[in-house]
DNA sequence: TCTGGGGTCCTAGGACCC
DNA sequence: TCTGGGGTCCTAGGACCC
C-alpha cells in the first residue's frame, strides 16, 4: 500500500502557527511582490477568494470579510516542511517528498500494523510537534492514494482526515465520485478532450480501451490508467539531482534602463550558480529571457536566447559574464520590462570535468566560490556579491505583510513576556 | 499603482551515423 | 519497372505537477 500525506492549506497553516488567534479566521498568502493569492485557509475559500486572485482586485473583499493577508515567507514554510517530513520519515522510512507540502510513503516495509490507527497516530504526532494539520490517503497505488487523500480532505469529519481504499467496492465508488478533471495527471487540456468523448469521471477513464489511451495520451496516460485500475505502475521516486535550474522574477515596477535589468540578470545568474554548486553540478548552457509588461497596452517585447558555454562551469563570475553576453543580444531599448530570468541546463558533475584541449579555464574559480559560499552561509545570503551586482542599488520586493522568520533566524525568534 | 515561481516527462521530427 | 535498413542524439513544444 501507498500513502499520500498532504498538509492542509500549508502556507496558511504555517502563518497561523505563530498567531493562534487566527484560528477560524480567513487567511490568504500572496506571491512575490504581493501579487496573487497562492494559498487560502478554508475560511478564505468559503468567502469566495479564488486561487491566483490578483491581490489588488480583491482588496475590498479582504477588508469586508476581515481576511488576514500575508506576504509569502518561504524560509518559514521550508523549515516547517522539513520538520513535517522528518516526522513522517520516522513513521515510514520509504518516503518520497513530492512537494513542499506532500509526501508519498511506501508502506510495504511496515509489517503487522493496523493502517488506520497507525496513520491516525502519525497525524497526531505531526499536529502536536508542528501544529500543521495533515490529511492521509492510503491505497494500493500512488494514483489511488491521491484519490483517497482527496476524500480524506473533502470529508474530514466522516474520515477523521484518514481514508483508506482497500477494497474493490471502495475503489469503484471513489472513481465514480472523482471528476475526470480532478485526476492527478489529467490537466485542463486532456480533461477537455476526454469530456468531448463522454469521459466524465475517473471510472469512465478506467473503462477506456487501454490501446486507445496509449495512442492518444501516450505512455503517461497508460501508466496512470493502470495505476487507477489498481495495478501498480507508478513507483516511489528517489531524490534526483535537478536537471534545470531557473531563477526568474517579476519586477516590483517596470524597468526601462539596461543597467537595472543587467543588475538583476547578474543576480539571477549568481543564484543559479549557487544552486548548481549546492548539488555539485556544472552547466553547459544558459538561457536568458526578458519580457515587457503583458498587462499593459504598451508595445510588447518578449525574447529569449540560449547559449552554449565554451566549458562547463558553476562559477558565479563566469555565469554572470555569459548571462550578460546573452542579455546584450536580446535587449532592446524603449520597452517597459516587467519580468526576466536566467535558466541553466545540460548539467554534468563538478568532479571529473571534461578537460579542454586548448582552453583550460574550466572551474578555476571553485576554491574562491567555496569561500564565498561559506561566508554567505555564515553572514547571510548575498553578503558577498559581484561588483556588477551594484551594492548601492536597492531593489526590494513588495512584501508589506511579511511575517517573521520565527524558526530560521535567531533575531526573529518568538518572544514571551 | 498592483497580475508568481519553480519543476518534470514525453514525443515528433530533423540531423546525423554506419 | 526499379530506389536499403538499421540506428542515435538533440531540440522544441506540449502536457502535466506543486
Amino acid at each position: 500500500m501507498f500513502a499520500l500525506v498532504d498538509c492542509n492549506n500549508f502556507y496558511a497553516s504555517c502563518e497561523r502557527l505563530f498567531q493562534p488567534q487566527l484560528h477560524g479566521k480567513p487567511i490568504v498568502v500572496l506571491s512575490n511582490n504581493d501579487g496573487c493569492v497562492i494559498a487560502r485557509s478554508n475560511e478564505a475559500k468559503a468567502v469566495g477568494i479564488p486561487m491566483g486572485a490578483p491581490a489588488f482586485q480583491y482588496k475590498t473583499l479582504f477588508k469586508e470579510k476581515g481576511v488576514y493577508v500575508f506576504s509569502a515567507n518561504f524560509p518559514l514554510y521550508g523549515d516547517l516542511s522539513d520538520r513535517v517530513m522528518k516526522i513522517l520519515a520516522n513513521y515510514c522510512p520509504e518516503i518520497e517528498i513530492y512537494s513542499i507540502d506532500e509526501a508519498f510513503l511506501d508502506l510495504k516495509s511496515l509489517k503487522n500494523i493496523e493502517l488506520k490507527s497507525y496513520s491516525t497516530k502519525m497525524r497526531k504526532s505531526v499536529l502536536k510537534a508542528t501544529e500543521i494539520p495533515i490529511s492521509i490517503g492510503i491505497a494500493p497505488t500512488k494514483a489511488l492514494a491521491k484519490v483517497a487523500n482527496r476524500i480524506a480532505k473533502k470529508f474530514p469529519n466522516e474520515t477523521q482526515s484518514v481514508y483508506i481504499i482497500d477494497t474493490d467496492e471502495k475503489r469503484t465508488k471513489a472513481l465514480k465520485w472523482l471528476k475526470v478533471e480532478d485526476i492527478w495527471g489529467i490537466g485542463r487540456r486532456l480533461s477537455l478532450r476526454l469530456k468531448a468523448i463522454g469521459v466524465n469521471t475517473a471510472y469512465d477513464f478506467c473503462e477506456l480501451n487501454s490501446r486507445w489511451v496509449q495512442q492518444n495520451l501516450s505512455i503517461v496516460g497508460y501508466r496512470l490508467q493502470r495505476d487507477l485500475q489498481g495495478k501498480v505502475s507508478l513507483q516511489l521516486d528517489s531524490p534526483q539531482l535537478k536537471k534545470n535550474i531557473a531563477v526568474t522574477r517579476s519586477f516590483e515596477r517596470d524597468y526601462k534602463s539596461y543597467e537595472d535589468i543587467k543588475e538583476r540578470i547578474v543576480t539571477f545568474a549568481v543564484t543559479c550558480s549557487e544552486r548548481l554548486r549546492k548539488q555539485k553540478s556544472c552547466c553547459n548552457s544558459l538561457s536568458v529571457f526578458i519580457r515587457s509588461n503583458r498587462h499593459k497596452s504598451t508595445l510588447q517585447y518578449n525574447n529569449q536566447i540560449s547559449i552554449d558555454l565554451p566549458f562547463a562551469t558553476n562559477s558565479s563570475i563566469e555565469l554572470a559574464k555569459f548571462a550578460i553576453l546573452a542579455l546584450n543580444r536580446i535587449y532592446r531599448k524603449g520597452y517597459d520590462y516587467k519580468k526576466a530570468g536566467v535558466i541553466v541546463h545540460r548539467f554534468c558533475p563538478e568532479v571529473n570535468l571534461q578537460q579542454k584541449l586548448f582552453d583550460n579555464r574550466d572551474n578555476r574559480h571553485l576554491p574562491l566560490m567555496s569561500v564565498i559560499d561559506e561566508l554567505n552561509k555564515h553572514y547571510g545570503p548575498q553578503k558577498i556579491k559581484l561588483a556588477s551586482q551594484d551594492p548601492k542599488r536597492q531593489w526590494k520586493m513588495n512584501q508589506l505583510k511579511l511575517s517573521k522568520a520565527y524558526t530560521t533566524n535567531l533575531s526573529e525568534i518568538i518572544t514571551t513576556n
